[in-house]
DNA sequence: GGCCATCCATCGCGAAAAGCGATAGAATCC
DNA sequence: GGATTCTATCGCTTTTCGCGATGGATGGCC
């Protein structure tokens, strides 16, 4: 049934709720004219007649076809006023927002942001997705947290430099700066070589320190347990330090490294030239807004 | 959200299916530069761009904004469909049938154009109404049988003359015709003075006949009886007679009439100038056919 | 790197339609 | 019978729709 579109169901509605082509273009801002015509078109499409007119003061009456196509057509008006509102909630910043995130970035930055985000846009849904591989596939993302670049079509916005601490049993290393010289063949525990910990362990090997490392695990309280159980000492991002609750550890002492390895670059990702919905793009600020505070609270 | 009409979002789900403006345009019969002005349009209603266009041999992808539309498009255009689905089946004669009735067509007529019209539309929705009521109110119905005349405007077919016959108990009267001369002052059980009753008792009593009414009640039943236990004659309607087995009753006899009283008139009725659906234009046909089988059977 | 293929945007044009105003015709009410 | 209240219809203007052709941009290929 061709042509039918939504202007002659509103037409329709409208006819059937006044009773009369006349009242129902004055609802629409239409001519009566206008009005004939439109019922004529759809009456046309359909094939057969929507309405009685019993002519003179008498109000017209819906025929059974009409009935038929006025039921459907009020369904009808009723979900394109519903993709309406959804339309303008979207624009307004509600709706869904996939981001990308690692672990670091879990624990410290992300709950910030995701707080802001929800007190701003209570009705938003926010997907977070931490993916365990190396290789992140930002294009089923909206955004996405990472600690390195990435080729392809992605456009990134460096978030800050976390720079890289060591961690120790209290005692092992005097307080303060240590030299990562004095790390070769010290027994360590570290990251799965994914990530920036590829990078770390290439830059240490440069300047000829080799670590031995004892044991792999992603998860940094694991790190922290096993630095703290003797199995060696650990060098971390301040991020992932920051997170657990070292500071008031009475077994664990944080050196800063002096001459300093390069830092872990955070970024934030998405694929280029695609458009943001009002959200994501609000996630983007307040990403960036929270990273300052955090870099100014250090 | 003004100007958003079902041919684009066919348009816009064309092209989220295709992946690509031209071969959208190929499966819709358009050109490609309809189907870009299509999209373009749909985009300046809905404020924003539906699609990423890459450039190049890549797909176009819908944006965050064009999914929310898209999602929104689909049902509209799933029930766009659902809707000229409906409007086929109910010019195929499908859909509702609102019939008024009383008694003995209830009886007599009805199961059996109810049968027909059901073997001939499995899928239609016909609703019965036996009023208690004297006026008909046929305008809300799409038909009703009804055994007298009814002002308004409401357009009358006659079905069939019904012809009143005396049911008394067996050995009352010798077999054979009765004058209804004989009924003067006789005790009679009647339905009360609703529908053609009224008018049977006027053209009794204007024979100068008037019978003993001893009691009155609808059901033809309850009037059969009474007549069998002896509270007195009845004057019914061959249809009302008909409908209950009466022919193989040995306590009853029938008689016909001589001379005849006006028998009764049963029409079908329908308010005037209303377009019929279908189905209640074959009711009708079915009706008339079925009387006459009745009619000839007799 | 140059060439080619693919793809979308845009412009001009002709046809269709949407919408308007005015008028005519039909039915009802008083 | 006239007044009133309807809808249908006829020109007419403006907008939209759709087409064909062209141009610009991107990616792949040799």
């Amino acid at each position: 049934m061709p042509d039918v579109e939504l202007r002659h169901l509103t037409t329709l509605a409208a006819v059937a709720d006044e009773g009369s082509f006349g009242r129902a273009a004055a609802r629409l801002g239409y001519t009566q004219s206008t009005v004939s015509q439109q019922i004529a078109a759809l009456e046309k499409a359909v094939g057969g007649a929507v309405f009685d007119r019993p002519g003179g003061p008498k109000p017209v009456r819906i025929t059974p076809l009409g009935a038929v196509v006025l039921a459907h057509g009020r369904e009808l008006l009723a979900k394109a006023q519903s993709m309406a509102a959804a339309v303008d909630r979207f624009k307004a910043g509600d709706g869904r927002v996939d981001i990308g995130t690692f672990q670091s970035v879990s624990n410290v930055i992300l709950p910030l942001v995701v707080r802001r985000l929800r007190d701003e846009h209570p009705g938003c849904d926010i997907r977070l997705f931490e993916e365990e591989t190396d290789r992140p596939h930002v294009g089923e993302l909206d955004l996405m947290f990472f600690d390195g670049r990435v080729d392809g079509d992605v456009e990134h916005l460096k978030l800050l430099d976390d720079p890289y601490l060591l961690v120790a049993r209290r005692g092992t290393f005097p307080d303060g700066p240590v030299d990562p010289a004095g790390l070769d063949a010290a027994p360590m525990v570290a990251h799965p070589p994914i990530c920036d910990q590829a990078r770390l362990e290439q830059a240490l090997a440069h300047r000829g320190v080799r670590p031995r490392i004892v044991f792999r695990t992603a998860g940094n309280e694991t790190v922290l347990s096993m630095v703290r159980a003797g199995m060696g000492v650990a060098v971390l991002p301040q991020l992932a330090v920051g997170g657990a609750d070292v500071g008031s550890d009475e077994s664990l002492s944080i050196h800063e490294l002096r001459p300093a390895l390069p830092p872990r670059e955070i970024f934030l990702l998405w694929q280029a030239d695609r458009t943001h919905s009002p959200l994501a793009a609000r996630a983007i600020e307040i990403a960036v807004d929270v990273v300052g505070m955090i870099a100014e609270r250090a």
